[in-house]
DNA sequence: TCCAGATGTTCTGCTACGCAGACTATCTTG
DNA sequence: CAAGATAGTCTGCGTAGCAGAACATCTGGA
């Protein structure tokens, strides 16, 4: 197929579709999460890397950041995660994970493992695997987040990243 | 690495940052098309197969009913689509392009080829075509559309799919 | 033939969400 | 110390999706 005919083969199409079917099938994985795929988001980048700011986490999640304040007010409330003033910036706050949030986040992980293959399911794990690599490498370099470069340094096993 | 750490190892945030950088960098491609990516995925279902009825339109778009309905009244309001009477279902309306969507149609595949390559400008063409090609796959086995197994038959290129 | 249930389309009302803008507190630069 | 930039919060607006009802029509069975 030279020129791709059917919807289905339009990135705008695949992307949205796929998309729909992660958010339908992980809602139950991700139900009590405050917030649900962005609450573990946020869980994950919070225990994985420096506490970050709130607006380096608005940017890395694509959020607006009045959304990521109420975002946060939630798993805050949740006792998820606080908000620490950081010791250099009194503008800022450094969010870091609870120790219940810490646990939250592995229940999580194991769970979402499972669920995820099951959003993969037509592709075989060789396939599941490229298409994870593949997406990263793209979303990475598509991310206006400040500090992409700096996190797309760690993930070496995908590969190098140009530019940046 | 075999447990991901950082977000951006996470299939939800690729994704979604994936779909934010395709939406941002098409905007400017789709904006004269009444309800940009959604308009032009319409236009493409209607001149590439059966003129679909507003349902199967919605269904394979991942739409709601209602949702389908305003779009499709400024497709027709712009002259793009008609709303044609089904001879075998009174109920129902089969969708078919006019020839100022096809020609619209046309120019925007054009417009759209060189676009979608600015967003996966960190891949090499054989990984964009990869990363089409896995994601299309997924993306239709997911598709709750009533007729996704009959246009998964005609893309035999992108390789066989399972189940169905 | 007639009836009951299912299906296609449209309309109404509700809710949620993101965004723009203003405001405060703080940092940085000169 | 002054001026501009930045982090976080709050308010209000416009939009968008969804549930539910309403209406027309099809289908299957009595």
């Amino acid at each position: 197929m030279t020129t791709p005919a059917a919807v289905e083969a339009d990135l705008g199409w695949a992307l949205g579709a796929l998309m729909r079917t992660y958010l339908r099938t992980t809602a139950g994985a991700l139900a009590e999460v405050p917030g649900g795929p962005r609450g573990y988001q946020v869980l994950t980048a919070c225990l994985h890397e420096e506490p970050p700011t709130q607006l380096a986490l608005a940017r890395r999640l694509g959020l607006d950041r009045t959304v990521m304040t109420h975002l946060l007010d939630e798993l805050e409330g949740a006792g998820l995660v606080e908000r620490r003033p950081d010791p250099a910036d009194r503008r800022a706050r450094r969010i870091i994970a609870t120790s219940a949030g810490a646990a939250l986040l592995d229940e999580l992980d194991g769970r979402l493992a499972t669920v995820e293959d099951t959003v993969l399911t037509a592709l075989d794990p060789a396939e599941r695997e490229a298409l994870r690599v593949l997406l990263s490498k793209a979303a990475i370099a598509g991310c206006p987040s400040a500090d992409a470069c700096t996190v797309a340094r760690e993930m070496q096993d995908a590969g190098q990243l140009d530019g940046c």
